[in-house]
DNA sequence: TTAAATAGGACTAATTTGGTCCAAATTGCC
DNA sequence: GGCAATTTGGACCAAATTAGTCCTATTTAA
């Protein structure tokens, strides 16, 4: 069905829920699998992988926890699914390191480039911002917001 | 990696094959098998499959075979994907049966449905035509304006 | 010092995928 | 009519990947 896998579902669904929370604190593994019902060995993991990609800044030890290390405007989908999968290639042929054993293949290499670009692109241009709940009833008001903010 | 799997990937590289021969005749699963040095017994599994789908017109016995149903520019890249992995659908959320089991992943459901038809865009709009050889230096100069990149 | 966190990694179970094979049905040709 | 060349349908297993858990070490605030 050419779909991302399972964890990087849950990485975002983590991101999204950690996007949706007082920016200005840190947030527990444990407060998070009890707000996304993901069990928490498995939250634990997600966010380790997120910090470690630097996603998420970490605090250690008591009164410690995760929050999303920039903007989450300028936080992609694409960064995500990059973490937990690496680059995003839909075929080895998409890559640059190509090693096509079929005589066909190689024709299809250049077409394939391009669409995964597409994809690409695709998914570098949703932000977390846009994932996240918090414009979803008030999008309207966000943008006459935005002109008296004064750019 | 967020990629087709291989068995798709050689479809692609099938039909691909199929698309560059004379289409007045019909292609042995055998010669397809010798041209893209594909294992035989792959081969002819992946062209049941494509015949079942209905990209594929087969004819059986002696001097049988298969042939393309459309014209290669009548077949997208996507309708191959398909017949191998079903409806592109890069989460659950992305089709219309979400049956989100936690929380937050339901506030998720709208923007991958969006990121998803982006995609699949992508996708319906490469030919088989666009990947064959024949147009190699052409095909592909209108993908990118096929998506158009606005969500 | 202790409790609450994250960090790092090992490990196993479950699932998916890739690949092969066999028996049956169909068709053209001698 | 019989044979050879095909596709059809499905079963089957091995390999690879993925999901999920667990243990121990480290860090830090109170």
């Amino acid at each position: 069905m050419m779909r991302i896998n399972k964890l990087t579902d849950y990485g975002i669904v983590v991101m999204t829920r950690i996007a949706d929370m007082d920016q200005s604190r840190v947030h527990t593994a444990r407060k998070i699998s009890e707000d996304t019902r993901i069990p928490l060995p498995t939250v634990t993991r997600l966010l380790k992988t997120l910090s470690g990609n630097g996603l998420l800044n970490s605090q250690r030890g008591s009164q410690g926890g995760y929050s999303l290390s920039r903007s989450s405007e300028d936080i992609s989908v694409a960064d995500i699914i990059e973490t937990f999968e690496g680059p995003i290639a839909l075929t080895e042929c998409s890559t640059n390191t190509c090693e096509c054993s079929y005589e066909t293949k190689c024709s299809v290499e250049e077409p394939w480039q391009k669409i995964n670009d597409t994809v690409k692109n695709a998914l570098e241009g949703i932000s977390l911002n846009q994932m996240a709940g918090k414009n979803q009833n008030e999008g309207l008001l966000n943008l006459s917001m935005n002109y008296s903010g004064g750019m």
